[in-house]
DNA sequence: ACTAAAATGTACCAATCCGTTAAATTCATG
DNA sequence: CATGAATTTAACGGATTGGTACATTTTAGT
């Protein structure tokens, strides 16, 4: 079998960081919308420029490939957060931003959305082997917690008033709205999410979490 | 080969509905546990009483068999929404105690959620086959329609309140709760999962559902 | 009790798929 | 340009797994 094959096929450069990177790029989609056993490493292969053998060259095996995309998808929210920068706004036009950051982000990295439904599959199982993620978490908790300091020391906020729960609703909306938009549009119509449905769902979601945070103000105009 | 099997096996009960049921069961289970991929037909199997033929007598092939355990978990939630009783309450105390339901209705169909995710991770592929859960989705909604009208009737709700919005935002939290559950956790902590951390967050559901519904009052007291 | 049809169990197959083996090609370096 | 390490390819193996063939047993009607 094999004997003095003649191959041929010459010419190729040598560029393992390119080809790992687009490796990747080709698994996250993959993993993001067939999940991890739902995903086919042959796939996923010939998606890519390069062979079947080069993924477990870097990867390992399927499940290194997994954390790998996992790690990544988490690296770009990261990146997303760090670029929000508060400063000299007064806490209840940094949380309005801050809110409207979140469900904007969520929004544009589905591939992270998908990934973390899959991971919460499993259960969070990849997740917890993971090194890298863990410290990813501190930098919008953070950013709440001084946001929370500040308006409860200006005596705007409620002192019950906490980063984690407010973290919390604000995920919980931005998440959702895009997880599961496939079967809520097809129960209840797609109206929500038109550009404008999504705007009005941002105002919202920014009206919902400012009044469990905020104490209401004597002369303040309700909302409409 | 098998050439005249004594097959001595004998007094076995024909019992199909109890068949079919035990199969669905298991099914549900195994499906919400480890996807549609991820789930095994034969593990599906060795879990109940009976064997793998009677899976494809009864349901076909593995997608028919997902289809059953769907609409299921489905027709278990319209259950829990049609036991639902607000007659008699005044519309804001009627919003509350859907909210309440809702969320309560979600921590206990764990199942419920987890089909749902992955249905998600499908596009709803399955969803938008059955021809039964599309009836599901009236009972809420109507129910809310109801209600909005009331409380704008009395002049206490904003013209602006939409049941869908209502629905979107009030489904948003209850079901993150439980879907992102293991990721949250071991990202921000435990502590919002514990038995006060989830009568807390309930709680704020509640306000903040009711501030973007509800007209301040000007002699209203302030939340906490 | 006899027969046909429904229901059930056992053994098996064919296809899919992850991962590996072994060889070939390119690059870096003296 | 010779050499060995790094990189890439093609082909394949072994295990898993969804689905089936066929024999067997039970029930219902007469």
């Amino acid at each position: 079998m094999t004997e003095q094959a003649p191959a041929r096929k010459s010419t190729w450069k040598q560029d393992p960081e390119a080809v790992k990177a687009d490796i990747l790029r080709v698994a996250t989609a993959e993993f993001a919308d067939r999940g991890l056993s739902g995903a086919r490493i042959d796939e996923i292969a010939a998606k890519t420029s390069v062979s079947k053998r080069m993924i477990y060259y870097y990867f390992s095996d399927k499940e290194g490939l997994y954390r790998a995309a996992l790690e990544g998808v988490y690296a770009r929210l990261r990146a997303n957060e760090r670029a929000l920068d508060l400063t000299g706004l007064d806490p209840i036009a940094a949380l309005t931003e801050l809110i409207k950051a979140t469900f904007d982000s969520h929004r544009s990295l589905p591939d992270f959305i998908r990934l973390v439904m899959i991971e919460n599959i499993h259960h969070a199982a990849y997740m917890k082997q993971s090194s890298i993620i863990p410290e990813l978490n501190s930098s919008i908790i953070s950013k709440l917690a001084e946001l929370c300091d500040a308006g409860k020391a200006a005596g705007i906020f409620y002192d019950h008033v906490d980063p984690v729960e407010l973290h919390w609703m604000i995920s919980s909306m931005s998440f959702y709205n895009v997880s599961n938009r496939e079967t809520f549009s097809h129960s209840f119509g797609a109206e929500l999410h038109t550009s404008a449905g999504q705007q009005r769902l941002r105002q919202r979601v920014v009206d919902a979490v400012l009044a469990i945070a905020v104490k209401p103000r004597p002369n303040a105009q309700a909302l409409a």
